[in-house]
DNA sequence: CATCAACCCTGAGAGC
DNA sequence: TGCTCTCAGGGTTGAT
């Protein structure tokens, strides 16, 4: 399940900063991204990947364009177009690779195929197609709704704690919720409050100053560290990363807590399977 | 404002 | 072996 880090990961391949080979260049002396690389006919195969314009649209707009920039936003990828915004969304199943162009039909669950002008081209493949790509004018238009970035280095403690203040929602939908703070999904809102020592039901407005401090730290550290593990590789998804091998708690109900040495437990909380500690992670007020 | 269920999908795993 | 059933999971939408 793509997460920050997994975007994160795919958008620095993309740019050609990576430094792994995720999959074989077109150009072995060239460069590795996509960065300055001209879209020429790009091929839908599940015309629901395209979320806006109609893929007809979508395909003749993207023709001629050349990518300037690609960056992230929250779970978002940004490509930066000569007239446009590209976003491409991964959702659950979603992954990029680049290639040599060749003529064969699309590999199976391959949603979308960007050809390039030169013989390279770049594949979205979404088992679950859950995923979606945008064309825009402007990219507020999606991104605007979102909260901060996590690394935001004006998301202070003290700003963070004060938005915590506001909401009387456990805390673990809050952290989920995109609007709130963008890029963190199941898998590292788990690590985090485990590492932070906070139960997954507790209310938000209800954590001190300290605690605030300490969860945001948290946040960050996990999301480093899947970063520089290149992200988890899931089930069929992204398979880019080894972040999988060092969870504390996710997946791992049954197993013993890494720092006290209880057993994991596995609850669901707002429709989503959540791994804590139960000693570690002691629900204070509820 | 918060909670909740349904929905979109597929493949894995369970049950028979 | 092979069929059918159930379920996870991010984000959106609509109901309460």
């Amino acid at each position: 399940m793509p997460e920050l880090p997994e975007v994160e990961t795919i958008a620095r391949f993309l740019r050609g900063t990576h430094g792994l080979a995720i999959s074989r260049s077109p150009h072995p002396n060239g460069p590795l991204g996509v960065l300055g690389r001209k879209f020429a006919d790009v091929q839908v195969t599940w015309q629901r990947s395209i979320a806006e314009p109609a893929a007809p649209a979508f395909c003749a707009r993207l023709y001629g364009q050349s990518i300037l920039e690609i960056t992230r936003r929250g779970k978002f990828l940004v490509f930066q177009l000569e007239k446009d915004w590209m976003l491409i969304h991964l959702r659950m199943s979603g992954d990029i690779r680049v290639e040599p162009r060749d003529e064969n039909p699309p590999g199976l669950h391959d949603r979308i195929i960007f050809n390039f002008a030169d013989d390279a081209r770049m594949v979205f493949n979404d088992t679950r197609k859950f995923g979606r790509a945008w064309l825009l004018k402007d990219p507020q238009q999606v991104l605007g709704n979102l909260g901060p970035e996590p690394f935001d280095p004006e998301l202070t403690a003290g700003v963070f704690h004060r938005m915590l203040n506001e909401k009387k929602r456990a805390i673990k939908p809050l952290l989920m919720d995109q609007k709130f703070l963008a890029g963190m999904g199941n898998i590292y809102t788990d690590e985090a409050l485990h590492l932070a020592r906070v139960h997954p039901l507790e209310k938000a407005s209800t954590l001190n100053y300290s605690q605030a401090e300490s969860l945001l730290r948290a946040i960050r550290e996990v999301l480093t560290e899947g970063i520089r593990r290149n992200g988890a590789s899931i089930d069929w998804a992204y398979r880019g990363g080894d972040f999988q091998n060092y969870f504390r708690v996710y997946q791992r109900n049954g197993e013993k807590c890494p720092l006290c040495g209880d057993n994991i437990e596995r609850i669901m909380v707002s429709q989503r399977g959540t791994h804590f500690c139960p000693s570690c992670q002691l629900l204070e007020k509820g």
